[in-house]
DNA sequence: CGTATTTCAGAAAGACTGATATTC
DNA sequence: CGAATATCAGTCTTTCTGAAATAC
């Protein structure tokens, strides 16, 4: 059974996740934070359904853990002059500063997860996954 | 982001997930039982306890996907002798038919999955996967 | 006594569905 | 009108926690 892919795939992706939720519990976080703040801030303010897409996040779920980034202060939704239907979502500088604890910890986790790998196996890594996603989610 | 192995791991597992769990659904089952009729059947009868162990399903859980494996008749429940805390479980003649069946879909869940990938590029990806997982769940 | 097994009830997190109001 | 946006309420799956009863 260790040898089939989706298999390997499943659990490795298992530890990942738990990996991510434990560490980013630690300071109060959770993956979609991560997700959400590093997006705003590499891409710049965006809509919440840009968000989504973005950040493959469904728009509901943009929502909620909007409302818990802005409930922080680290987000602020503003009406959207241009199309009353928009927020515009941009980073306090509270949320900069969060969005760095953030990152750290990000680093912390992929270190722990990648412990076990080269650094050219993490390259490789990081190729045969992009391949992959491919053929699921384009974009 | 695109570039962040945990992230690439997050987004092709949910991929993986995603394409696992419908194509299942498509002949009325879930990943687990494929998982525990396929270990079942080539590591032989096993206990509850035992067959968590072996899948990496929590005990909790062998307990809810064996109810309904048991249900459709594909296993059998039998008190062991020796130790009256175990049930041993069983493959009947009807699971092994489904076992064959969950093992077709299996395959072409894989051909799926790993369609963007050359031959030896499927054997890398396993290799890296493997390390990877011994870093979270020895076995 | 502590440990292992089975069982059930439920929670957390991610991904998703459906409905609604508003605006383009 | 159809399409997009934001919001809310809720479901589904997987994984895991906690507690109980029973047997070693």
């Amino acid at each position: 059974m260790d040898h089939l892919p989706s298999w390997l795939l499943t659990q490795t992706a298992a530890y990942a996740h738990r990996l991510v939720g434990e560490r980013f519990a630690e300071i109060g976080a959770r993956g979609y934070h991560y997700r959400l703040l590093s997006t705003l801030i590499d891409d710049g303010p965006a809509s919440q359904a840009d968000l989504g897409r973005r950040t493959a996040i469904h728009f509901s779920d943009v929502v909620a853990a909007l409302n818990e980034l802005a409930a922080d202060g680290y987000v602020e939704r503003r009406p959207d002059p241009d199309d009353k239907r928009r927020n515009t979502v941009t980073v306090t500088p509270r949320g900069q500063e969060r969005a760095v604890e953030l990152a750290a910890k990000g680093e912390e986790i992929q270190d722990e997860l990648l412990a076990p790998l080269s650094a050219a196996d993490r390259k490789e890594l990081v190729r045969l996954l992009t391949l992959l996603r491919r053929g699921g989610a384009p974009g």
